[in-house]
This record gives structure tokens, sequence and C-alpha cells, in this order.
RNA sequence: GCUGGAGUAGCUCAGUCGGUAGAGCACGUCCUUGGUAAGGACGGGGUCACGGGUUCAAUUCCCGUCUCCAGCUCCA
């Protein structure tokens, strides 16, 4: 028996139990996800967290009386008359734009019925181990014009043991949500009372990890032929106008109004790197020209998406332009992907989501264009050998995409790395390189991002690691930990010697017992922990307590810095 | 933005059926000078998110705002 089949006789289940308590209730659409099922429901009274009590306890009785799910083939228009007859309109609008003539509806018990493809399990008394969870609000359709359901969410397994098993699982997941981990390892925090809220601030740790994540991207860069610019975080509404931005994104801009001159926020780096591309003629010679900007954007997000770091106001893209003949396209697209698998399997992820969107109904360009761009794309996920999925009409107005995703601790997936072909801010500017035959033509576009931003990249590195950073991430690799005052000397001797070779290291010198003092350093998660006391001293070493690692070592300071920077070179 | 839940010390939370609040951790001072995950004593710290209303009296009840959490929608 598949989960997938198990969980949604599970929803019906779930249905039929809301059914028979608050008969007036419309059913709407209740599917198997990922981890479990929902059932959108359409009733006069709020559930609330009882009513998820009451209904399990509905749930169980259904599934002690062992009721079978039976199958029926019905005619459309069968179909049409047994839900307006218990006046499921949201049935009949499903109905409605299923094509076939015949349409499957299963039985459960005397009075459940549900349009249903299936398949499900033969009887209720299957279904072993389940829990309904949280309760939310969902718009009929997804659309936000449609009247909002009531959804339950909930979950079902094989077994008692699994269950327990995924809930358990559940709950240490959340321990390393990032917006937990992030202020309990000093690493940032958000003050929305004070400062607003989606405006991160980083402490000194993670200003820290956050320069070793730049340091490595603008090298990376370089060494790809890439050129580092810099544009200003304000520029004049009318440029805005030019790239379209003014009209089309205007709800998610800040602006200010400056002695009758209009100034924007920017929200995305494109138009500055424009402007430094038409400041001169470029001749086909010059392209492909690369620019990159660790350019930090502003952009007014709804209040109610905001995510710790992952959705936020004000943030940081690792941005680039590439300005590129037709012929370079592929290459272009080919090598910004290498660049994204190889970056990060650096930074340890390897589970990673790519998607393809295509065309959209609303879209400008020519169709000759939108073809080039979407097989450049497209082949250059083929000749990686990429495993990748399709959304079709996903892509921007201006253009086809290909998008990276990394999943949270929650399993909540975050759109990272992007690939995005655009047709219209070349034409909009008029962009223009001197080609072959000395006509002017106008270069192909892409904007592209490795991480995606700095700070939703560090929400999934705090989460992918638990705040246990690899050591040429971590922002406090070693931590000094002298025994008693008379070793004090000593321990910072040994401090500034590690330091001076760039290792980020402290001494703990607080008056605390060394118990303490090392409970400290493990939940502060830091990788060396070296213990110094008369015996160090005596023999000029140090004791070096590795995390995770049982037994320690000694060596000297100068073995230990050498090993140190082995470790660190690997990235490891 | 929508639906529901929530906001008490730096953190985790208790409490007040309306009479301005308490614990543990953290912090400070002192004692302790400790060999591998919490030594001890004393102490400081709160406009009970913010703004109105009801009341002799509001942290508590009512309304509004802000913010957070889950989900939906959105995400150039």
């Amino acid at each position: 028996m598949d989960l997938e089949t198990l969980r949604h006789s599970c929803a019906h289940i779930m249905a039929q139990a809301v059914k028979e308590l608050w008969p007036e209730t419309r059913l709407a659409i209740g599917p198997a996800i990922e981890d479990g099922f929902y059932y959108d429901f359409d009733r006069p009274e709020q559930f609330s967290e009882e009513d998820l009590l009451t209904i399990e306890e509905r749930m169980h009785q259904i599934i002690q009386r062992d009721e079978p799910f039976i199958r029926k083939e019905l005619s459309k228009k069968e179909a049409e008359e047994l839900f307006q007859g218990m006046q499921e309109t949201y049935k009949l609008e499903l109905l409605k734009e299923i094509p076939d003539d015949k349409v499957s509806v299963y039985y459960t018990g005397k009075s459940f019925v549900d349009l249903c493809r299936g398949p499900h399990i033969l009887s209720t008394g299957q279904i072993k181990a389940f829990k309904l969870l949280s309760l939310a609000g969902a718009y009929w359709r997804g659309n936000e014009n449609n009247p909002m359901l009531q959804r339950i969410y909930g979950t079902c397994f094989l077994s008692q043991q699994e269950l327990e098993a995924y809930l358990r699982d559940f709950e240490e997941r959340k321990q390393r949500d990032h917006r937990k981990l992030g202020p309990n390892l000093e690493l940032f925090d958000i003050y929305q009372q004070e400062a607003g809220a989606g405006l991160v601030f980083y402490h000194p740790k993670g200003a820290l990890l956050r320069k070793i994540i730049e340091d490595y991207e603008k090298q990376e860069h370089l060494k790809r032929g890439y050129e580092l610019v810099v544009t200003p975080h304000i520029m004049q509404a009318d440029l805005w106008k030019t790239s379209g931005h003014y009209q089309y994104y205007r709800q998610n801009m800040y602006t200010l109004q400056i002695e009758n001159k209009e100034f924007v926020l920017k929200p995305m780096n494109c138009p500055g790197h424009i402007l430094i591309y038409k400041s001169k003629v470029r001749s086909w010679r010059d392209l492909p020209i690369r620019y990159f900007e660790l350019g930090t954007v502003y952009r007014h997000e709804k209040a109610g998406v905001m995510h710790g770091l992952l959705r936020v106001r004000g943030f940081t893209q690792d941005d680039a332009h590439i300005f590129c003949l037709p012929s370079q396209l592929q290459e272009e697209i080919r090598s910004v992907i290498e660049f994204v698998f190889e970056t990060m399997k650096v930074f340890g992820f390897n589970d990673i989501e790519i998607e393809l969107s295509t065309r959209p109904e609303k879209s400008i360009g020519s169709d000759e264009d939108w073809q080039l761009a979407t097989a450049s794309l497209e082949n250059s996920l083929k000749q990686l050998e990429l495993k990748y999925k399709i959304n079709p009409g996903e892509g921007a107005f201006y253009g086809p995409k290909i998008d990276i995703k990394l999943k949270d601790a929650l399993k909540r997936s975050w759109q990272c790395a992007t690939v995005q072909c655009d047709f219209s801010l070349p034409k909009r500017f008029n962009l223009e390189y001197i080609d072959t035959d000395g006509t002017a033509k106008q270069p192909i576009m892409l904007h592209r991002v490795i991480l995606g931003s700095i700070e939703r990249f560090i929400a999934c590195l705090v989460e992918h690691y638990k705040g246990d950073f690899p050591l040429w991430l971590a922002p406090e690799q070693v931590r000094i930990i002298p025994i008693a005052e008379e070793t004090f000397t000593y321990a910072q001797q040994v401090c500034k010697f590690l330091q001076a070779s760039g290792i980020r290291t402290h001494c703990d010198l607080r008056n605390q017992t060394l118990n303490k003092r090392i409970r400290q350093a493990e939940l502060d998660k830091i990788k060396y922990i070296l213990i110094i006391g008369n015996k160090e001293i005596q023999q000029k070493v140090v004791t070096i307590r590795r995390r995770g690692i049982k037994e320690q070592i000694t060596q000297t300071p100068e073995q230990f810095l050498t090993h140190l920077q082995t470790e660190i070179a690997s990235r490891r």
C-alpha cells in the first residue's frame, strides 16, 4: 500500500467526519501532499483547535466501523445531479472542468460520497496511524479573489511508530530554524519594533560569516571573467520609468521626494549596470561583458510574507548582468549553471531542485527570441545532465528562466540561484553593440544570481549546518580556555599567535569554572576548544578538543596552526 | 494583503476570575583558582507590544494599530 493512497483516503475520512459533525459544511478539495494531506472546507463557523480533537475522535469511530471505499462510475450528468442534490457547489465547479463524460466517485459508508479519481484503500480500517496537525486559511483554487476556505492539515503513516518518528523529527527540525539559531549564536537579529520588519542586523559573528561568503564570491567572480562594479542605493525616478519598474513594480518600491525630485531606493541592480554598459560604444569584440555587484536592494514586501532572513525587505544580491551576442548565449548560460553547482558544492548543498520556467501568456519579445532563449536554457541543463522540472508559462514577462531552489529545515523550498534571459531592458534602454558588419545591434542580456541573496543563503546555511559550520565558514574557529589565572599569559600568547595567521579565535578569561566555560563553548558550537593549564605551559603545547570527537590530542601551537590551515583550505 | 493563533525581564516561560508582577537561565559584585557540558552567596533589571475606550482602578475587559507564528496569495 503506498503512502499517497493511504493519505488521500485519510483525507476522505476526515471530510466524512466533518460532514457527520457539521452537515452544513461544503467540501472543496483534499489531496495527499508531501508529508500528509489536507482538506479544504467551507463552513460559516470557524474551526477551533478543540474541533480538531473532536474530528479526530470521529475519524477513529469511522476507522473502527471499517467502512469500505466503493468506487462508482457515473456519467457527468448523473454526477451533477448527485452533487447538486447535496448542494456541493465546489464539487459542481470541479465537475464542469473535467473533459471526460465519465467521472468516478467514491462512497465511504452509507452517506459519504466524494468526487474523486482515486485510487483508495479498501476500507477505513486500514488506517493505522494518523494525526490532525493544524488549521489554516486557503483561497478556493488558490486565487485571492475567491472566498477563503478553512484548511485542515493532517498526516498519516503505516504505523504508529512511523507517525511518532515523524512528529519527533518535525520537532527536531524546528530546533534548527535559523530564526532561533541566528540570534542564539549571535549571528543576526531583526528589530521589527525599533527598526522595522524585514530589515536585518548582522551582529559581529554574522557580519564575519557574511564577509567570508562575500570574499569567496568576489574572488570566484574575478576568476571567471566578471568585473566588479558598485552602483548607488538611490537613483532618480526617471531611470525607473525607463526601465519600466516604476510602472510595473511600484507597489514594492520605496520612494522619496527631495527638493521636487523623486528618488527610488533600488529594488534591483539592473538599471545601474545598464548605465555603465551604455557609458561608451561597445564592439562585438567587447562581448560578453559581465558586471558583478553585491547589490543591496529594498523591496516593500507585503506584511504577511516576511520570514526570518528567507524573505526580507532589504537584502543583498550577488547579482550579475551579462551582455552577450546571440551566439554566446548558450555558453554563457552553461557556465553560469556550472558556477552555481560548483558554489553549492563548496557550501555543502547537494540536494537542490532545478526548475525551467517558460513563456507566460502576457509577455514581450518575438517568438524567435523566446525560442532561442528557452532552447539555450534547456540545452545547458541537458548538456550538464541535470534533472529539472518544467513550469510552463511561469517565466517572467520579459524572458524565460532557470531557478534553483534550496529547502529549509521545515522542507519549504526557497529560490536561490536564478538565470533569466531578458528581452525587455535591452530594448527599453536601447542597448547596442557594433557588429562585424559595422551596424548597431542589440545584445542579449542575462540576469543571474548564484546564491540569490546573502540573507536567504545565510538562512539556508544556518539550517543546513544547524549552526555547526565547517571550519572555513565558522565565525569563531578556536576558543581558548585557560584553566586558572596563572595560565592566562600563555593562553593569550597562543591566541595572538593564531590570530596573527588569520585564525578567528578568542580567549575565555571569565571567572567561571572550567566546566562552565567548556559547556558554553560547546553551546556556541565552536569547532576547536584549546585547554591550557600548567601541564601545557611546561611542555609548550596545547590540548585540543575537537567538536564531536571524544579523544583529545596534544600539539605544539605550530603543529595545530598547520592542521587548521589544511582544514580551512579544504573547505570541508 | 487574507484566515486563524499569539505578544509578560536579554532568553525560556509562570501568573493576575480588574487592585501596576514571579521563576530558571543570562547579567553585575563578592567568595571560589577550578583538568573537560551548569561551584556558591548576594544583587540589578519590567510603561506586562503600542494607542484609545470602559472603570474609583486596566498588564488583565473592549476597539484600533504594530509585530510575530502557521497556512494561503504574492515573490522582476
